[in-house]
DNA sequence: CTTAATTAGATTGTATACAATTTAATTTTA
DNA sequence: TAAAATTAAATTGTATACAATCTAATTAAG
């Protein structure tokens, strides 16, 4: 019976894999009004946080690098919904500033949650533990991080 | 506070897109000794259980488009895990069938499960209720697909 | 029975992802 | 302080993903 390890519905990696391609897909309708993906939308995410933010805390915060971000930054760019500029004091550094226009589209993007929660049948409860689950997932990976410098 | 829902720590997506890329990347190192990708991977996973299937039920077991499925068959085809052919009894219907050397990489691919399992701290009671709520989704996605074709 | 739908896969085009390498700037070290 | 190491982004190469379209085969409808 050691088989079991091997069966698709055994997997933890796999629904994970699925769910969020599945939620990504029903994402689509809604980022097509602010003529974004759903990378781009992250990225704007957090910029409606805080304004500005450097690329390599970026990448860390979207668990991306920047193979991937420099594409994404680029693009949104030439939306003129973020502007780039590089470091006065530490050339090698890069901020990414949110710009007027990208400020506006968040009055629209607030109705993005609700339309696509509206296709995900989850209930208060598991929301909660689902949320709290990969949040701790999340911070044994970003500890695994941290610890890996010391030697 | 109705920004709230903006917030990246508030998403539910997020950390479910997020969580899902850094575990395949922790599967990469086991992968690599049986030369496959997460991707590959996954349609061996389903061959390993069953020899052979069409290639519209692996899609839908696997969430995965033709666009997608195509060439990761022909890659898995070059390797000689798997071997491509039509029905006879309708030629546009394609079956995948493993081959010897794809069902002799099963017996190292049993090591897998649990070298990835351990990069992931994850109690019992949270990876099952972390199963069985992703389960729950992928189901009413399903359910979504199966009464769309009644209109 | 013939034309009009439908269906399964393949193809095309766009957008990620990420490992590995490169480049340029900055620090650290001998 | 000059060479070595480190760092942040960009670049390159490979592999997905998926919407939209195309193609060929099969079925349904009139």
């Amino acid at each position: 019976m050691e088989e079991e390890v091997l069966k698709l519905n055994n997997q933890i990696c796999f629904p994970l894999y699925a769910c969020s391609k599945e939620i990504i897909r029903r994402y689509k309708p809604s980022l097509e009004k602010i003529d974004l993906t759903y990378t781009q939308y992250l990225v704007m995410l957090v910029l409606w946080e805080q304004d500005e933010i450097n690329i390599k805390t970026l990448g860390e915060r979207l668990y991306l690098d920047s193979g991937t971000l420099t594409p994404v930054l680029k693009k949104l760019e030439r939306k003129e919904y973020i502007k780039k500029e590089k470091y006065k004091s530490d050339e090698r550094n890069c901020i990414i500033r949110i710009t007027e226009k990208g400020k506006k589209v968040k009055e629209i993007a607030k109705t993005i949650p609700l339309e696509v929660g509206k296709c995900i049948d989850l209930n208060i409860e598991d929301a909660k533990n689902l949320h709290r689950i990969l949040n701790d997932i999340l911070k044994t990976f970003n500890k695994e991080k941290d610890t890996s410098s010391i030697d």
